[in-house]
Parts: C-alpha cells; structure tokens; sequence
DNA sequence: TACTTTTACATCGCAAACGATTTAATCGTA
DNA sequence: TACGATTAAATCGTTTGCGATGTAAAAGTA
C-alpha cells in the first residue's frame, strides 16, 4: 500500500468501525422508542438492571462515558421516571442512581430486544464463530486503549 | 443464556462496538487537531483526497452521513479555508464540494496519522491475521444493514 | 487546626447525529 | 404546457459526546 491508499477510507479500520457503531444503533432506535428511550439511555438502564444502586462515577466507568455527558442523559432519565439520583449520606460528594419500580418494570419489555436484534442482522451469512470472534477483537481493543 | 443475562451489558455486540468506536476516535482526536479538524470532518477530506468534486449527496452515500449532518459540517469545512461548496449550473439544486489548494495541502499532514494510529493500537496483542478478519466482519455488517 | 490537594460531580460551549419538516429545482406525464 | 411527484439540499429541534472549567466535599498534611 503506498501513502496515497494508505489515507484511502476503505482501508481505514477506524471508519467502518465509526459506520457501523452507528448503523447498529439506527437498527435499536425504533425498538427502543416504543420503549421511550435513546440508546445511551438503554446502555445505562443495561447497568442498572445488571447492578442496581450505583455510583455515577461507577456508571461512567462502565459505560466509558465522562461525567459531563452521564450528568444530563441521567436527569433525563429522572425527568421520565426511569431512575432516582440521590445524595449519598456519607459522602455529600457522590450521588447514587437506583431503579424506580416504572425502570425496573420496563425490563420485561426490552427482554425481547436482544432476539429482535438478532432477526435484524441475520440477513447477512455471519456465522457464530465469526460474532464471537468479532466480540473478542471489540473487548480486547477496549481493553488495550480503554 | 437465560433472560436475564441476555440483558448484561457484556453480551450486547452492540455495546463494545460502540465504546470502541469512540474509543478509537479519541486517540485520533489529538493528531488530527494539530490539523485543525475534527473526526467526522478528518473522513470528508479522506473521501475527497480520494475523490475531489463530489456531490453533497455522493459523500453522503460514501460516509453514511445524512445532509442534516453533512450540511454544516461542510460549512465549517468552508469556514475553514479547506473546501469549496458550489451550486451546480446543469442542476441548481445540486451542491459540488471541492478541495481549496489548503485542503489538498492539508493532506501530506495528514499522511502520517495512519501509522501513529497502528502504533498506539499496536500495544495490544492484536495479530494481522485478526485485524483483518475484525475489518471483514464490519465490512459485511456495513453491507448487510448499510 | 489550617492549609493544600484530590475527588465526585456539575456546568458551559461546541460539534456531531438524526428525525421531522421545508424549500426550490427538476422530472413525468397527462 | 400545466401540475403533481420526485429529488437535492437545507433548516429546526433534541440528544449525545467531550474538552475545559467550576464547585463543594473529603482526604491528606504540615
């Protein structure tokens, strides 16, 4: 590859990466609209059903979203609902989100989301030795440069 | 798998591709603002490095990027000193974006930033055999839900 | 105890993304 | 030629993402 191919985009990881993050996302978005979220906010709600009562910064270390972009997506959140922010006693400085009844009731209904998934990128001849290939590379990216 | 851990954030595909995505953006950002750019902007002039003159909608095809998006992204591009916008005279409604002579100097700058890129990702133990596989497995995904 | 430093979170501002709608030019077709 | 449909791009509003900065509480330290 010489450097003018080099900058070509086809041969740039980062781009079909970028694509296809936001690809997979538009195939979420109207499944979970029926629900009343955006995707950020099902990824939050992901945590919170996996380990309810959890820290902000414990959140943001989780999800690898900073404070100033889990600040407002979580008073959203609030504002539908979904989740309480309270002080901790302890340590005026932290806040902890918890479920309310309405968050964790909404579970039952994004059960079916994964298989719905599923359906919708089955189209292509992906094999499962290939997804499971393909999420090792994702986890052992994120753990290199994370 | 039972429903419950279908729900863990780890066992979403969608989740890892989308930190790693974002991720790797990261460690493209400080290079690419010694340019004095930005990601989304750093893949326009990568298509029209590769392509100079093309349509509004031909780049919006190529990057998977709507005109809501490209729109003003292109006007600061324009700002910037580093492309041209032109209506078409056959076609008035028509939009040719072109490469000012800064822009097309801009890209020797640029062509270094393809192998800082593998260096930092190159601390992981990431073989060729495995980037490539990952880049084909996106690539089908792009075409399957693309 | 008085002080500096660190920590946890919030605020601000800008640049994406994108759904929904609008505008103006061109095309199809009767 | 008239006129409804299509097309290319732009506009608007909301939500992210994130760098830079601010704030208040807690921890460290002299």
């Amino acid at each position: 590859m010489n450097d003018d191919e080099r900058l070509y985009l086809d041969n740039q990881i980062c781009f079909p990466l970028y694509v296809v993050s936001r690809l997979t996302i538009r195939v979420y978005t109207p499944l979970l609209e029926e629900l009343g979220i955006t995707y950020p906010q099902y990824l939050v709600l992901l945590a919170l059903w996996q380990k309810d009562e959890q820290l902000v910064g414990e959140l943001s270390k989780v999800l690898y979203l900073d404070y100033n972009t889990l600040t407002p997506l979580l008073k959203r959140l609030e504002e539908k609902q979904f989740i309480n922010r309270s002080r901790s006693k302890s340590d005026e400085r932290s806040v902890y989100i918890s479920l309310t009844d309405t968050g964790k009731a909404l579970k039952n209904q994004a059960a079916c989301i994964p298989d719905k998934i599923i359906e919708s990128l089955d189209k292509g001849d992906m094999n499962m030795d290939e997804i499971v290939a393909f999420q090792q590379t994702l986890l052992k990216i994120m753990k290199t440069i994370g």
